[in-house]
DNA sequence: GTAACATATTTGTGATCACAAATTATAAAT
DNA sequence: ATTTATAATTTGTGATCACAAATATGTTAC
């Protein structure tokens, strides 16, 4: 692992331990789709890349393996999980039974201030959309659902849906450089249309459809 | 921890890392209600119950904690999370969402000796019902889901569900000693028939029952 | 008896070390 | 040039140590 990675990810809270800030740091990297499919590390690279002991690393790595965000498929070597078809079909299933009903237990807790937030996380994700940038898609993308999902707190629901974003994540970089941005439909201005009008029905409706539509994208890369 | 825990685990396979040995182990007590809600541990004391290091302890508690089995909520102390009504509810959600359509995804691997396996385990079932046997309930039910379950190969799905049973399996210590058991009715039987004619919605239908019918034992137990 | 304080012990965290196993690099042979 | 054998390096694992912070224990004072 390059040493620039501390350029990348937020400089460490000193009341945070060392492998929470490496874990947050690897969650962060894995999300924004800096880790492309196949690349692979080690523990003590890490480590020096943090400039923290293997000891927090372990831990940290550790957990992202058992959520299924990396892999330590070949012996000795920590890589980012490669996608297969049957996988990709399972964590379609899984988002579209989980993060519908996760933002219809959120809405109720969505004020005014947050509506706000999401409107303007949208704009940006509009522009990014038309400029075909697939960076600023994926972060405000992510932004946008989890700023509904995170409204309510849901201690189940929500950590198990952010283990499946870990996992699809790194395959938006497979859209990158095409134009695949650019053909999408916008299903969040129908969720948000749903959030003003406190209809429970219609934003469930609404994430339903986006996630069909956004996982629909990645799957044709899948395939090609 | 006492220093019996070992003769209530399996025994270590020599080719098992230690810490895969204790993080089986530790899953097997959650999942068989060994462990009471609230009971509290520390890294040594279970390194010491298993004769192993705190180092593979610590891996395999940590990620028992990232999977919300555990908690280390008073510093300093692992504990088994306390339950509450709100995590209760998401529980239910997430496995009524998720269980039934991984019986789906199974049933067309499922073979006759399956079956015939799954035959077996509810007959023990209904054994364990008609004589108010928890303990033997809390068992079999597991191997009757999850040898349902297993039958696909789901690396997606399968593990996330069996994050969600290590979260409720502790709080059937809870309903032990009444006489809830004796009231169940047997959806297991629904569940085989549809298998036996590879009936794919009649066996969620089944499923999704059951799942209802024991969570809504559980949570009676809850409000008490 | 009970509260307040000081002391002793135990705890999780992070770093370091030893080691066998796996990987990579090097040399030799055909 | 390609394969084979050997040496050197790197890896994950598990154990141990140091340490500050939290807990438990003992002691005193009222």
């Amino acid at each position: 692992m390059s040493k620039d990675i501390l350029s990348k990810v937020e400089p460490r809270d000193s009341e945070l331990n060392a492998n929470e800030w490496v874990y947050n740091s690897l969650c962060q990297l894995i999300l924004s789709g800096e880790f492309t499919p196949g690349i692979s590390f080690t523990f003590r690279g890490i480590a020096n890349s943090f400039g923290v002991s293997t000891m927090p690393v372990r831990e940290a790595a550790k957990r992202l393996i058992s959520e299924g965000a990396l892999d330590m498929s070949e012996k000795r070597r920590i890589t980012v999980s490669q996608m297969t078809q049957s996988k990709f079909d399972e964590l379609k299933i899984a988002r579209l039974n989980l993060e519908p009903q996760l933002s219809g237990l959120a809405l109720k807790h969505i004020d005014s201030k947050r509506l706000k937030l999401l409107i303007n996380i949208d704009k940006n994700l509009d522009y990014a959309i038309s400029t075909g940038n697939i960076e600023d898609y994926i972060k405000y993308n992510y932004q946008f659902h989890f700023g509904i999902y995170e409204a309510g707190s849901s201690p189940v629901l929500l950590p198990l849906v952010k283990t499946l974003w870990l996992r699809f994540s790194p395959f938006y970089r497979i859209v990158a450089g095409r134009a695949g941005t650019q053909t999408l439909k916008d299903f969040h201005h129908s969720a948000i249309d749903a959030i003003k009008a406190k209809d429970s029905v219609a934003l469930v409706e609404a994430i339903h459809s986006d996630i069909l539509e956004g996982m629909e994208m990645l799957n044709e890369s899948l395939n090609e």
